[in-house]
DNA sequence: ATGTCGGACACGGTCCGA
């Protein structure tokens, strides 16, 4: 079963993109972020015609998350993440699809810094971490996927030093981060590539993609159940060089049948 | 500080967010 997470930028901006790599990748589970639509202009018909199911979290402009399924219609659990009644952003959203638990996320990016947008995005990693540890104790298999806009380790940007200061990449951003992953959660991609310099967006400016000046933001959380399943992983890093392409490539897991 | 996208508002060009 192939999972996979991808910051469209725009999802009716990036359809044919999005189903040019859909069709030429064919995941099972799809998870999609910065929607950037409001809940009634989701393309759901041109989805269902390349053969995927949806559900969705919308808002005008801004924000938005969506569950794909090659299969089953995605099996809706929750939208919007708690503990917190007055957050009007549409971030995250969770599914079952064949058997699996699915958290599709879009973390805040929290620039500037300090701030309260920066002060935001630590609330809402704490709030994420106290529902992961809900999920952890349900002892169900569980992935967490998204653009968590997280730099986790100097090994994931470029330049280390350019981004000290940065929501991504500032102290406090990579402690929470590590928080949520101490509870016990496999983050897929560096199991995979222990060493390899591995990355998911590149900005739209000073060609960053034709530099390599990358950063590895989107990533995949797996509780322990779904650890033992995990064969491979990767990064559809071409797609960031196709024409009307989004900053983010594409980002998948391969997980073994239970 | 810069650069480049996408959306909103409203139809030309500017602003915001990333």
């Amino acid at each position: 079963m192939k999972v996979a997470t991808y910051n469209v930028n725009s999802i009716n901006s990036r359809l044919p993109v999005l189903l040019r790599w859909l069709i030429e990748t064919t995941p099972d589970v799809v998870c999609l972020q910065e929607l950037k639509t409001p809940q009634e202009k989701f393309p759901e018909q041109a989805l269902l015609d390349a053969g995927y199911h949806a559900i969705w979290h919308g808002q005008k402009s801004w924000n938005g998350v969506a569950i794909l399924s090659h299969h089953d219609k995605p099996e809706e659990v929750r939208r919007g993440l708690p503990g917190d009644p007055d957050d009007t952003h549409s971030r995250y959203i969770e599914a079952m699809v064949n058997g699996i638990h699915i958290g599709c996320l879009y973390l805040p990016n929290g620039n500037p810094a300090p701030g309260p947008k920066f002060d935001y995005k630590l609330r809402w990693l704490e709030r994420l971490t106290s529902h992961a540890a809900e999920l952890l104790a349900s002892r169900t298999p569980v992935v967490l996927a998204g653009d968590y806009n997280v730099i986790p380790t100097e090994q994931d940007v470029y330049k280390p030093e350019r981004w000290l200061d940065d929501a991504l990449f500032r102290p406090e951003t990579r402690e929470a981060f590590q928080t949520l992953v101490a509870q016990g959660w496999t983050d897929a991609l560096r199991k995979i590539y222990p060493i390899e310099t591995i990355y998911t967006f590149w900005d739209y400016f000073r060609n960053a993609y034709g530099r390599n000046a990358g950063l590895r933001i989107d990533h995949f959380l797996l509780s322990p159940e779904l650890d033992r399943r995990l064969v491979a992983a990767g990064v559809d890093r071409d797609v960031r060089g196709w024409q009307k392409t989004s900053d983010h490539a594409p980002v998948w897991i391969e997980l073994s049948d239970g």
